[in-house]
DNA sequence: AGCCCTATGTGACTTGCCTCACAAAAACAG
DNA sequence: CTGTTTTTGTGAGGCAAGTCACATAGGGCT
């Protein structure tokens, strides 16, 4: 396949086709059509051979594709097959809670840092032995950890604060649970996680249906 | 305007740009153009309108939009000019930390039940005075409290089963934060919440660079 | 070894969304 | 009242992404 532009969506389903395969890892399913792949991620299969062709051949006609090592494939496109380090800003009730979440952890992330702007709360040690560190030790502390990626689980008013200190601090990108669009130099990555719009979503279609 | 389908995108830009009206609602500002709330939606103008052409009218030709009339009837498609009752499954640090955050309930979404299915959580008071209630009363308390949309909090081996149990409850819509593709009738609306998608997206783009 | 069956890989088509560019309209100034 | 300026509303064009359909290739069975 000669070089093309991946679309956006092709990497988001990726990551979805890794966790489905992950389920029939666990199951013993050994080989998996695109047919049953699709069922399982609620696309067309024909979008997932596309969506794999981007990358070169992994299947055998007439059999399918190979359960175990299709995972390891699609999780080396991904760049899953390293750890990342991040750093997240934040203590409150979603931070704490994101820092306990098992999903991180499983998939190679992993939290080297942690920072609050309240004073009461910078010295403390998290449950996973990680301590607070105040906002101005951002810097310092994500390059002594090595710190890939910013998450960010502040208030609205000061993501776009803490997104500057981060691009600064060298870090390559960012996770936003703020709800607020922040701007970030070209060539910077930024994901947003907004579940008020997603709700927001769901308050439109169930209203005009 | 004729009938036209609405793309997706464009409920989900509407959402951000009510976010936006509403900084500028609370910064004194009486009107606006495409051009400066294109910018700090991080999208382009002739997007903004079009979007909102959808609907009807709303600006001045030569002048712009005003910021609260339009809010409020952004607000108005979107539905949000009334209360929406949630029902939340999965009291997990996740589930407190989302019943807790205050981007709930600044947009009229209120949490009208909780559920676990730990025997240990089930009859604990949360911090909102809410009490967390058996999944095998689902059903019941939904209908009682009337909820209109499920938050699904718990882990992904159980997700679809609680959301089909949403559904024969005859709640309206589900709002997602298990990492798993829920299954649900044809016609149900299901918003998927899932930052581990997001985050492999950014070791992707990290890793290709 | 040859045939059949199954599921991939991919070119062509279709759809849908976004951007561009401009005409229509409203306010204000002279 | 007319001209100028500004910014909306929108038709047309272009581009990206998803779907369809089929040729291709590999495995298994006789």
């Amino acid at each position: 396949m000669k070089f093309m532009k991946i679309p956006a969506a092709t990497i988001t389903r990726l990551s979805i086709y890794s966790r489905a395969l992950e389920g029939l890892v666990t199951e013993g399913v050994p080989v998996v059509s695109s047919k049953k792949l699709a069922e399982l991620c609620g696309v067309n299969p024909a979008q997932i051979r596309k969506d794999l062709a981007y990358f070169g051949q992994f299947g055998v006609r007439g059999v399918g594709y190979y359960v175990k090592e299709l995972l390891f494939d699609i999780k080396k496109i991904l760049g899953l097959n390293k750890q990342w380090n991040l750093a997240i800003v934040g203590m409150g009730n979603l931070g704490c809670a994101l820092m306990a979440h098992e999903n991180f952890t499983k998939q190679g992330y992993r939290f080297v840092a942690a920072f609050d702007n309240d004073p009461m709360k910078v010295g403390l040690k998290l449950a996973t032995g990680l301590p607070v560190h105040a906002v101005s030790d951002l810097a310092a502390m994500c390059a002594e950890q090595d710190a890939e990626i910013g998450v960010i689980c502040t208030p609205a008013d000061v993501a776009q604060d803490i997104a500057n200190k981060f691009v600064d601090a060298g870090v390559k990108g960012i996770l936003n649970f703020a709800p607020t669009q922040i701007q970030v130099p070209k060539g910077f990555k930024v994901e947003n996680v907004d579940f008020t719009v997603k709700l927001d979503n769901l308050a439109y279609h169930l209203t005009s249906v």
